[in-house]
DNA sequence: CGGTCATTTGAGCGGAGTCAAATTGAGTGG
DNA sequence: CCACTCAATTTGACTCCGCTCAAATGACCG
């Protein structure tokens, strides 16, 4: 039983859970930030628009009854997210950091049915291929593999920002908090990556690295 | 380590591996049919067309390099799959019984991009509950949740057919065969369910089976 | 009836979890 | 700039759920 509930662990720094509209420098479309930990929206409440993140980064969440997390998914600048298979929202979306997104409605040329698909069956492998990666692999082999697409994603440098805490990464791979440290921990101390600081990452050897990903 | 490769685990049986086309009796569309355990498609193969379902049952999965095997997830009579993010397969597709269905190519009908978003939208929450299911979910858990759903997608009725192997379900969940016969066992013993046969679930208890599925 | 394969059951182990304490680090105010 | 606070992270000791290994039982079939 994992029962430590996410409550009890994070005690979230209350945010003001209001949405600013700034100018729309280079759209057309309203820019709305949110600050670190402020939800964007959660599960039942009616999804009305697409987010394309301009900076920061959020988190997309579930919780079981006795307050278990399971983060599905974090989307970086430059990502989509907010579809749904219904017309209300199945997860938690929260900005992990200071976060701006361009809000498009379904009209919208980004609402087009054409990148909806696209987006929907690239949202479908990223989760399968999560699965895969949860339900088969150890707690090296999911870190491993979890460091290498943030800095893929991040533009593939040798080193980058975790934009999330520890038990984010340990929700993410369906591991606690202790077990992401430790493997941390063994990947450092066996020269594979570097903590520049606590969450900036430099990858050291990228292929041993990729090794550990069975 | 979850290291039992598939291959050492299960000698799957040969099958003739061409699909034979019969008369489309019901529909303009050809019927393709798969003896158990005969492959759909692998990963790398173009990804020609959708398969919808009129009876029997696939399963989708992936392996890592040194064998362990994912079932991403089943689809039953009824249900459609073969879409992908790109214009390849990610992961393999196999019949679980002997299984028939229907092929629609993108042109026609089925294969309209309103229709091809949903599914793609609605196989992205099923992933995405999967993960939240394998992530951080007991055993008790998720086979509870998982006969809850088989018993669901089958027409809900109290008894029914699991079309899959323990080693199906065990791969499914992110489990191994023993802990699944031993949790299978304990739901028995508790007056949860009863096995007609071996492969024939009755559900005694629904809201009880309900109550363990967090 | 014997062979083969799927499933169940038993015994013991180990990887990741739990609980607890130490350490680091980011703010904050003097 | 430094002391202080509080949260995040790391580290240590021990536990336990689910895995591994092994053997028994059951189902199906020629």
């Amino acid at each position: 039983m994992n029962a430590t509930s996410y409550a009890a662990r994070a005690r979230t720094t209350a945010v003001h859970p209001v949405p600013s509209t700034l100018f729309p420098l280079h759209s057309t479309v309203p820019l709305v930030t949110f600050a670190a930990g402020c939800e964007v929206y959660a599960p039942g409440q009616r999804a009305t628009c697409l987010y394309r993140i301009e900076f920061g980064a959020v988190r997309l969440h579930g919780l079981l009854s006795d307050g278990r997390r399971q983060v599905i998914g974090f989307y970086l600048a430059g990502e989509t997210f907010g579809f749904e298979a219904t017309d209300t929202h199945s997860f938690f979306a929260e900005a992990v950091v200071a976060t701006g997104a361009r809000t498009h409605h379904l009209a919208d040329g980004l609402g087009s049915q054409a990148e909806l698909t696209e987006l929907a069956l690239r949202g479908m492998l990223r989760a399968q291929e999560h699965v895969l990666v949860i339900g088969r692999q150890t707690a090296v082999e999911r870190v491993a593999g979890f460091l290498l697409d943030m800095a893929e994603r991040q533009g593939g440098l040798k080193h980058f920002d975790l934009p999330m805490s520890r038990l984010d990464i340990a929700d993410y791979l369906g591991l606690t908090i202790e077990t992401v440290s430790r493997v941390f921990a063994k990947l450092r101390s066996a020269g594979l990556i570097r903590l520049r600081s606590i969450r900036c990452i430099e990858i050291a050897d990228i292929g041993a690295l990729r090794g550990l990903c069975a």
